[in-house]
DNA sequence: TTATTAATCCGAAACGTTTCGGATCGCTTT
DNA sequence: AAAGCGATCCGAAACGTTTCGGATTAATAA
């Protein structure tokens, strides 16, 4: 392994303006850095990254933890995440480190992983309104990136899309083309983006002067296919009313009304519509849905670029209140919505 | 922080003895190791990894680059294995890093890892017969594990699952019932794996006098179910005997052929059998297909205790020679091969 | 001419460990 | 009494970087 010191005995020109010039500093001739570099590239020379650690405090990790029973979502979500996060942190040259835990000692993990102090920061996913880890993290002064936003007023950047409004463009899709009896099938209801869509989905029935109807909301642990089957159809059984329109959280919950409307014998547009916010997997592909699904797109995939981005400027200590960027989701219009016409 | 320079001096002792004792040497009085140690959790003393690292070479951290197009799986299937390594490795106190990379760079990627000398050992998945990666890492004296059998003869632990084994039973299983025409549907060719299982194949049919016939066997980069059904349907419809016997490199394969079975209008277990190697993965419950599916079962979770053991002892040191570990599967009869009745 | 300044460079300390090569001391053997 | 030994401890160097506080030189300003 060669070592500046190598390139120093070499070149005969001191360690330290050795390392001044590979690290850019305006203090060195610009010729003797010319040889330097040469030198480098010659050598092959790669910096001891623990050595730099030891005295500059910055290790060069980062992590993310999870819990084992992937909470709100499923191992194909999870991997989209960290794949994306581990190809936008090795851009920085930053090493992506993945611990998974039992979910009732993700505290206790993040705990010891503060302790060592071998992380230079933590994203974290899923944001609760008050959120443990977070509050935790931030105690600490250890850097995070927060996916989805707090409610608490805390010192980290976050990166979110647009819930609020994206559930707004939804549900003035919807209401615009006829229909008043739209169900709203999302996520647990304590997480920051069910919060926003749940006051948007509100917002914009009151706008039209609809009332709230408690029986078109559910809230599942885990959105999956399951979850829209099963409560769109008990929606639609419940004796009541059957909603005209379904959105849903997520393009699964989507595929599972799809499943069930066809077991019911309703079809899609014409009996209901269905409109879903679309994170972009490759595995449920919108347009692919038959009839194809009208969407709120925000890929998933686009998200990891700006959340390495932020966390990477919080560790470089740049003011926490310019590191805040909300994406807006596209809404495209596909063949799963169609305007309500009351039974003749 | 707390280093070993603060209980040295709260002891008046010596940095080294501190030092010392807290590893575990045995030059050090019993009542005062007592004393360091109490003082090390009274000051909540975390040793700093990369001093450590700077001198005696580890780094606590280990590695896995997977290809961004997961090559031959799905990412149910990595995240299984990514989450399994991650929480044994943390026994170990090693953090594991992800490297995600696009597939024409891996080699690269593994170049640039090796050159940062940042990785304690990699864990090294799906084993090509001569493995570029391995043979890299090998060269380059880093430490892995390999999981799948390699040609090459390489200084490297292995873990495996018996596949000639596993194929042979299953075979074993379908000739004992009577089938003759029995089609293989499996993974990419040139895989460790698909080799052996491939040979296994070959010589059950031979022991039974069975012509090889290569109309019946079936190798796809992708083993989804896709690959099951497309080429189920294909065999089922060449024109000449269809297959009355199915064994397929993964559950997702058997899924994709159970549709195709429907599509086509066979019954399993009566027109057609059908048997499986098991993963274990929660998502393609063998024993939920109906009819449920007879399997070799050998779960993916289990292979991360044994992947990071055989790493681990690999790092300290331990001759490569005592680092196999061949893991048996599980043969479980269920209600998706019965036997052969040729047609009245 | 002398003082100032800008451009370059460098020595040495520091980061927190581990480890090599003794040092000390009291006991046992000769 | 001298030598040897085991148990226990420690000083100092080393790992590879970064960085503080100058030092040197030549050009510029006074």
């Amino acid at each position: 392994m060669t070592t500046l010191k190598d390139i120093s005995r070499k070149l005969s020109i001191s360690v330290t303006t050795v390392s001044r010039a590979l690290n850019g500093y305006s203090d060195v001739n610009e010729e003797t850095r010319k040889r330097i570099h040469q030198a480098a590239v010659e050598l092959n020379y790669r910096p001891n990254q623990f050595a730099r650690k030891l005295v500059t405090g910055r290790s060069g990790l980062a992590a993310m933890v999870l819990p084992d029973d992937f909470g709100i979502t499923t191992r194909e979500i999870w991997f989209e995440i960290l794949a994306g996060l581990s190809v936008e942190f090795a851009k920085h040259d930053i090493d992506f480190v993945l611990k998974v835990s039992p979910t009732d000692q993700i505290i206790n993990t993040y705990q010891r992983l503060i302790e060592r102090n071998a992380m230079d920061g933590f994203v974290v996913i899923a944001a609760l309104p008050k959120d443990e880890r977070v509050s935790l993290l931030a105690r600490n002064d250890v850097p995070l990136v927060l996916h989805g936003r707090s409610e608490q007023v805390v010192e980290c950047p976050v990166f979110d899309i647009n819930n609020y409004e994206l559930m707004l463009q939804s549900m003035q899709h919807l209401l615009e083309i006829g229909h008043k009896r739209i169900a709203f099938i999302g996520g647990p209801a304590n997480h920051g983006f069910m919060i926003d869509r749940t006051r948007a989905y509100r917002s914009a029935l009151a706008s039209e002067g609809i009332p709230f109807n408690p029986d078109y909301i559910a809230c599942g642990e885990r959105m999956t296919e399951e979850l829209g089957m099963v409560n769109s159809i008990r929606m639609c059984r419940s004796g009541g009313e059957e909603p005209t329109a379904f959105v849903c959280a997520n393009t699964m919950i989507a595929k599972g009304i799809y499943s069930a409307m066809q077991i019911l014998g309703r079809n899609i547009p014409e009996d209901v519509s269905v409109v879903a916010h679309d994170d972009a997997l490759p595995e449920y592909r919108a347009v692919d849905f038959r009839p194809a699904l009208t969407v709120t797109r925000a890929p998933l995939r686009d998200s990891s670029r700006p959340l390495v981005d932020l966390l990477v400027r919080r560790i470089r200590g740049e003011a926490v209140e310019s590191l805040t960027e909300i994406q807006e989701a596209e809404f495209i219009v596909r063949a799963s919505t169609s305007s309500f016409k009351s039974i003749a």
